[in-house]
DNA sequence: GTTCTTGGTGTACACACGTACACCCAAACT
DNA sequence: AGTTTGGGTGTACGTGTGTACACCAAGAAC
């Protein structure tokens, strides 16, 4: 029954984690105390200082972690079961996976994606600042992906950004009502069919955009 | 130089609402502290409940008047210095028009959008109530404003707003960013260029939406 | 001119906060 | 076996918090 000590630290530190992320529900993450964590999780307030310097940097620490959910997320979009073979095919495949990795994802992880969506713009500056980078990363992946999709040739690097940014904020706008939804079944399927919809009409739309300008 | 009492009251209550906005520039509504707030307008704790029985009371306040805001942007960016002649001359001057609006007035109010952004999804529950409810009105509005465009007669209710909600997504963001940007000229017109570009690749793919079910 | 009303004051309390410090004890190292 | 290391404890402090209460002074009502 000895644990070791690593072990140990680490159970701690988890439970850290998720004392905060649960009171995070409540409250923002500058609102949090140290004790009502410490408390939360059953170890005295100076037991904190054994795992993190400050709320401030718990906070990078669930950042992280969110953005590991979301990296799942975009990763299990991008596979495709079979391999469309039309153009037409391909984007309607990527319609569908995407708003179908969107509503199995974020209710698995919901926690994450509604700290996230609080933390982006209410929470202390550093955790504002380390969630504004990672979509960024994000968006500049996207429009990488974009731009290999063929019917894209046309499109400046600029262009191909500005169109991630547009998807991503619709996205992730939709990943936030989802989050918000708390699993009742009807409302995210409502929103699946806005998502999809708004989808179809960016990408149409980005179709017929060199030829239009 | 006597000053009657209601103009009194009203001027303290305005410097009230004044530092809760100041302050929440460096943290969250839900972090504020009614004697942070008392501080800084110069008077005593207890007067605070003179005007506000709460800071949730004082929220909603600030919601109302930050959304009055809001609305004269949109009034403004639904009136047109000259009616335009053809549809296409419509579309690009509707397109114009609202991103003019932006650029002009969130600027202005760069205050009240920073209080809107954080408070959206991070402020106490009545908060975040009062504004969803707001800006569903406003997608509302935008959506049978569409309704009336020429070439949007095929789309159905329930099109419209999925249509709106895109929209609306889309240039909050924007005014979250201009708001951020803290007035720097050069940042505010690359997220203008952002603007004009994303909403005409949704209008262009709205135009072709309903042919293309 | 007297009385009423009310925005603002000052004192006082119980509580939660972050953090410093000395301590404990079992796993880890030697 | 003896020593070191480090996660967790308990006490103690000054400070900030919401709010209750009695009070004041000046505008409003009579």
């Amino acid at each position: 029954m000895t644990e070791t000590r690593i072990e140990r630290k680490e159970r701690t530190r988890r439970a850290i984690l998720d004392a905060a992320l649960e009171l995070c529900e409540r409250q923002p993450l500058a609102a949090l105390s140290l004790r009502q964590v410490a408390k939360q999780v059953g170890i005295v307030p100076t037991a904190f200082y054994r795992h993190f310097e400050s709320i401030d940097e718990l906070g990078l620490a669930l950042v992280d972690e969110s953005f590991t959910s979301l990296r799942d997320l975009l990763r299990s979009a991008r596979t495709f079961d079979s391999p469309p073979a039309s153009d037409r095919a391909l984007f309607l495949a990527v319609v569908d996976n995407s708003v179908k990795a969107l509503v199995t994802h974020v209710p698995k992880a919901d926690r994450h994606f509604r700290f996230i969506a609080r933390e982006r713009l209410a929470g202390p500056a550093p955790v504002r600042a380390a969630v504004r980078h990672q979509l960024e990363l994000i968006e500049r992946e996207l429009a990488t992906d974009i731009a290999r999709v063929p019917g894209a040739g046309g499109w400046s690097g600029e262009d191909l950004l500005i169109l991630a940014n547009l998807l991503v904020n619709a996205m992730l706008s939709h990943a936030e009502e989802i989050a918000l939804a708390g699993g009742r079944e009807d409302v995210v399927r409502r929103i699946e069919g806005v998502a999809r919809r708004q989808l179809h009409i960016v990408l149409i739309g980005a179709l017929s955009w060199d030829s239009s300008r």
